[in-house]
RNA sequence: GGCCCCUUCGUCUAGCGGUCUAGGACGUCGCCCUUUCACGGCGAAAACACGGGUUCGAGUCCCGUAGGGGUCACCA
């Protein structure tokens, strides 16, 4: 049994996308599960598109996510020399031919055919004799075969055959003599000792053509998988334009990278009824057969409910460190440590409250020193009607000797009956006045955690 | 338009001819718990696109229709 290599392949033209990202957890976790090889390839042979600055967010991306690649990232425009090289290797063999249409020629013959029904090869000079002055700019193309049909036994759409007579002859090197990506893509898989292509099935056409350059090389085409693509909400394809997030902004909108490994494993692949799954669990699972065929959907409330479980699983001192960044943005400073010491108090509390960490930072934001606090207007509503509550709320607090948890709810309840108000009538103000409106936990924890003087600050602000 | 792919609850999916009066998860709704919010527990509504076959028997196999998607660059 070889070795199994897997690789991604993104031309960096932009972010890592959601679908990209897929892609890419999909061909780590086949590697890691057979123990084979994930190779990284950067697809820059189109110069004009390509940039230095999509190339870091695509590695970036690829980092937070925790998809470890192995070996330096290749890049396929410094292999050019290389395609040049096969290319002409076929041109000797009269497996390609130099083809000297105008972009005007082929624009024409497009149309015609299209117009026609038919199908456009590009075959213009494919029988024709070389001109008067074969070294004028040309282009390369494969002579595809004309009879037959080709076959493509994927692994994951199954069986798909294509009749040859609608294959074009793809151009192998452009009239600038740089090759393409069909090219390029074909000859670095073989030389990769790339076993399995696992890709968007937007790329399942191009595997009818790749594999008759396999052909026309005497190479064997490795396994494929097209893998059906992510919609966006409204069943379309999602690109850059339409919805479609780099991950860092999933990053930034607070989702831990196992939650969207988890969550990008399920969209698409399935196990039975298996819904949590672990990173350990998945390369251990992980398999082509469970891969679906139709397109999905991107749902964030499923994945807010993974990311709300396995921000559980973290300790408050884990979830305090990774929560900084968020928590800065909320404060718009460095929480100092007093404040980080009653945040990690109430994170039992608040981790069951919040689905993604910007959110968590933002209900965590009372426990710092945040007065006056920002109330929502129910809250303000609630506030304006209570003033007897928390006059009488404060004074009980302000004559309680011990500051426990049972020493503050005594002192609330003799209070509230002393007063004739019920439970809930000095405990929601209470509460209104601490956390400004915010979810948080049992009032007499939060009282503990802000500290006295704290919390009959908060009450005075409301009385002021 | 040509070629290719897809089609089970709103969404992600289980289902690989009989055990399907179709299961799970998210979401939704109801009830319980309760000092708010939330968590949790219990429960409910909710799907095999349609039409033909094949078969004793079809969500599962075949064909067609409809719908959706992808792709048709000297981009990748």
């Amino acid at each position: 049994m070889p070795q199994v290599v897997t690789r991604f392949a993104p031309s960096p033209t932009g972010f890592l996308h959601i679908g990209g990202a897929r892609t890419a957890l999909f061909n780590w976790l086949y590697a890691r599960r057979h123990g084979g090889t994930f190779l990284l390839r950067i697809e820059d042979t189109d110069r004009e598109r390509s940039t230095d600055v999509a190339v870091a967010a695509i590695l970036a991306g690829l980092k937070w996510l925790g998809l470890d690649w192995d070996g330096e990232a290749v890049s396929q425009y410094e292999r050019s020399e290389r395609h040049r090289q096969v290319a002409e290797r076929l041109l000797a063999e009269g497996k390609a031919y130099p083809c000297y249409a105008t972009p005007e020629e082929l624009q024409a013959a497009r149309e015609a055919a299209r117009a026609a029904g038919q199908t456009f090869r590009g075959d213009l000079w494919r029988d024709r004799e070389p001109p008067a002055d074969p070294d004028r700019p040309h282009a390369v193309r494969l002579k595809m075969p004309r009879e037959g049909s080709t076959i493509i036994e994927d692994r994951v759409q199954g069986r798909v055959e294509v009749s040859n007579d609608t294959l074009d002859d793809m151009i192998l090197l452009r009239s600038d003599g740089t090759p393409t990506y069909m090219l390029a893509v074909v000859v670095d898989d073989h030389d990769m000792g790339v076993t399995h292509v696992v890709r968007g099935d937007d790329h399942l056409n191009n595997a009818f053509r790749q594999h008759q350059l396999y052909n026309a090389l005497g190479w064997t085409t490795p396994a494929m998988a097209h893998i059906p693509l992510i919609h966006g909400p409204d069943g379309k394809k999602l690109s850059k334009r339409h919805g479609a997030l780099g991950v860092e902004a999933y990053r930034d909108m607070g989702y831990l990278p196992e939650a969207m490994r988890n969550y990008l494993l399920r969209l698409g692949w399935s196990r039975g009824d298996a819904e949590i799954i672990s990173t350990a669990e998945a390369k251990e699972w992980f398999d082509l057969e469970g891969i679906g065929r139709g397109a999905s959907r991107f749902d964030f409330d499923k994945l807010g409910h993974l990311n709300h479980h396995y921000m559980q699983g973290l300790s408050s001192g884990d979830l305090l460190h990774i929560l900084d960044p968020y928590l800065v943005k909320h404060l718009e400073r460095r929480p100092i440590e007093a404040e980080r010491a009653r945040v990690i108090a109430a994170l039992p509390d608040l981790v069951e409250r919040a689905q993604t960490l910007d959110a968590l930072a933002g209900i965590a934001t009372p426990f710092c020193n945040s007065r006056p606090l920002v109330l929502d207007d129910k809250t303000a509503g609630l506030l304006a009607k209570s003033r007897e509550a928390l006059t009488v709320a404060h004074s009980a607090l302000a004559a309680t000797d011990i500051w426990s948890e049972d020493a503050i709810r005594d002192a609330l309840k003799a209070a509230a009956s002393s007063k004739g108000l019920k439970m809930g009538q000095i405990m929601q103000p209470v509460r209104a006045a601490m956390t400004g409106g915010k979810p948080a936990g049992d009032l007499a924890g939060i009282l503990v955690i802000l500290g006295r003087d704290e919390v009959l600050a908060r009450l005075s602000d409301q009385l002021a």
